[in-house]
DNA sequence: TACGGATCGTTGAAAATGTCAACGATTGTT
DNA sequence: AACAATCGTTGACATTTTCAACGATCCGTA
């Protein structure tokens, strides 16, 4: 992401107009995030949508491929190459669809839940050191803010 | 980015946990944002990212190609890239940096700024869109967290 | 009941993007 | 003067995205 790391970046461009756009912000925040999350990750042979996959799966919701695709704003064929790697490491598996035979429901594996455990823990850590300058009512306010602005 | 434009989505997943996660719903609502910026921004032959370097370009800092990579969150080389494409559309200009002979500042043509400002209104059209479900007071929040969690 | 169109997961190819190492030119340091 | 470091650039390589096609299955309708 062209970021080193923990490099601290308080360029003075920082200040320019563009610093309040929406999408902008949206998508410094996100790039920066994604190198924590990622190296947090590789401790476990995952990446950020690999975790994202083995969380749904782990959910108890019993998600088919194409709901995780919609979810997760990918192509199916991304979500298939997502589950056949989880899938090797024996973290999920592919159960029939129970209404629809054409769907595959994505379920985890007692060693998935048990990676997902680990690897969520990893995450909040990273997520916190993300946030740390917001308190936590700030936190709470972000997140709803962001849902709000997805789902209304 | 897998979403077919303008269908709303309401997925029984967002009710997962996963739906907490600030990164993924970083993710969603930058990929959301993304489709929509890009869409309109069409009309100008432009890109989220082409148009972020035009908007540097006329914001009157003189950015080098380096503060942009740093900025934007990309590789110097793909900095060459979008500033080859802006440049031989006419829209900037390689000005030779003042301190330093190495670096070279980017600095919009007229012909940019004019696009630029059709641009950017297209932009805050998209990003009312986005946000429409925030009041005015919402969306000034939301920026300025993320701002805080970016910059301090 | 049988047909036709739509949807699911899958494959594979093409296009776009990200990553990285090397280079000449220039800078700053010793 | 010599050296390492930095800037933009090029080109190679890997990853990711996008898309069209396919068999299997579902659903609505004739």
């Amino acid at each position: 992401m062209g970021l080193p790391s923990t490099e601290v970046e308080t360029p003075r461009l920082a200040a320019a107009e563009i610093g309040n756009d929406v999408g902008l912000l949206l998508a410094k925040l996100h790039a920066a995030g994604s190198v924590l999350n990622n190296r947090a990750l590789a401790d476990f042979g995952l990446r950020e949508r690999s975790y994202s996959v083995l969380r749904l799966a782990c959910s108890g919701l019993e998600p088919t491929q194409r709901e995780l695709a919609d979810f997760l704003s990918l192509d199916p064929s991304q979500v298939v190459s997502l589950v056949d790697d989880l899938e090797h490491r024996g973290l999920v598996e592919r159960a029939q669809g129970k209404q629809d035979r054409r769907a595959k429901i994505i379920v985890s594996t007692s060693e998935g839940r048990r990676i997902h455990k680990k690897a969520r823990a990893a995450l909040e850590v990273c997520e916190q050191e993300q946030l740390a300058v917001l308190d936590e009512g700030e936190q709470a306010q972000l997140r709803m803010l962001l849902k709000r602005a997805l789902w209304g």
